[in-house]
DNA sequence: ACATTGACCTGAGAGC
DNA sequence: TGCTCTCAGGTCAATG
């Protein structure tokens, strides 16, 4: 699940649950999923401190922790967070677990080992380290930034919207229901787009992730004409109700309407 | 040089 | 029931 409008929600989780609470003790149940860290370091660098606020870019999260470090988290397809009360059996998957000083703890669950938990100085830097465009919701992130980012390329529309180099914080999902927003065909090549084409995209990357986010990224709460909650073969398109399709885009399944979404 | 594919992991679900 | 095959919301290195 974890794109922009997944992370968010995990953010405001975090926010809720473990923020400003005492981590007592880490404990690393898979270190190959630690970037370029080992398990000691992250204790050191953990244990006794707190997570004291929180950062999102595209699809990374970062927790600030006393000494004014960051802890990076990216959840890869499969993650999310756990925070529960009974230790005695943490969620299956847990690759770390936090725990902290009010008998609380916080599960970092992934079942694929796709993401990645990290320690960064500056989240400019590590955003700088990973290549990534700029937030696709950040307030700077404005139209003229959206042609620069999604023109000059040779390569269809999805693929540029998931570039997380262009922009950061769209994937496979989101792009869909973007473009399916904006009645644009997946395919398309990003170089061609008019200018009126652009403007209803990039105002569709907006629109779509602010309600995701609203609907807290579950997609039974997204509005009816959203495609999201149709994403399976055979389900009907909610604007003509004719069938939607399905085509490989760089190895990723792109699910559109083949009437809606023409050109 | 750039864009696309395969490898990385661990299941879930379909089909036989 | 159990086996095999395909697919899954991500990224990176290798390939064309």
């Amino acid at each position: 699940m974890p794109e922009l409008p997944d992370v968010e929600v995990f953010r405001k989780y975090l926010g809720k649950t473990a923020l400003c609470q005492s981590i007592v003790k880490v404990e690393v149940f898979a270190e190959d999923i630690l970037d370029d860290l080992s398990q000691k370091q992250l204790q050191s660098q953990i244990e006794g401190h707190q997570f004291e606020s929180t950062e999102r870019h595209g699809k990374y999260l970062f927790t600030r922790l006393s000494d004014n470090s960051w802890i990076v988290f990216h959840f890869g397809m499969t993650g999310y967070f756990d925070y529960f009360k009974d230790a005695d059996w943490p969620p299956k998957h847990t690759r770390v677990l936090f725990s902290f000083d009010n008998g609380y703890h916080l599960a970092f669950v992934l079942q694929r080992k796709l993401g990645r938990l990290a320690l960064t100085e500056h989240i400019n830097s590590f955003v700088k380290k990973q290549g990534l465009g700029p937030d696709a919701l950040d307030k700077s992130f404005n139209l003229r930034a959206f042609k620069k980012a999604v023109t000059g390329t040779r390569s269809s529309i999805k693929s540029a919207l998931m570039n997380q180099e262009r922009i950061a914080g769209i994937g496979n999902i989101y792009s869909d229901e973007i473009l399916f927003q904006a009645r644009l065909n997946p395919k398309a090549k990003a170089s061609r787009l008019s200018n009126q084409g652009l403007k209803m995209l990039f105002r569709a990357v907006k629109e779509v992730l602010e309600t995701a986010i609203d609907s807290g990224a579950d997609p039974r709460k997204m509005p009816q004409h959203y495609l999201l909650p149709r994403r399976e073969r055979g389900a009907k398109c909610p604007i003509c109700h004719g069938e939607i399709a399905t085509m490989k885009i760089s190895g990723r399944t792109a699910y559109f309407c083949p009437k809606c979404q023409s050109t």
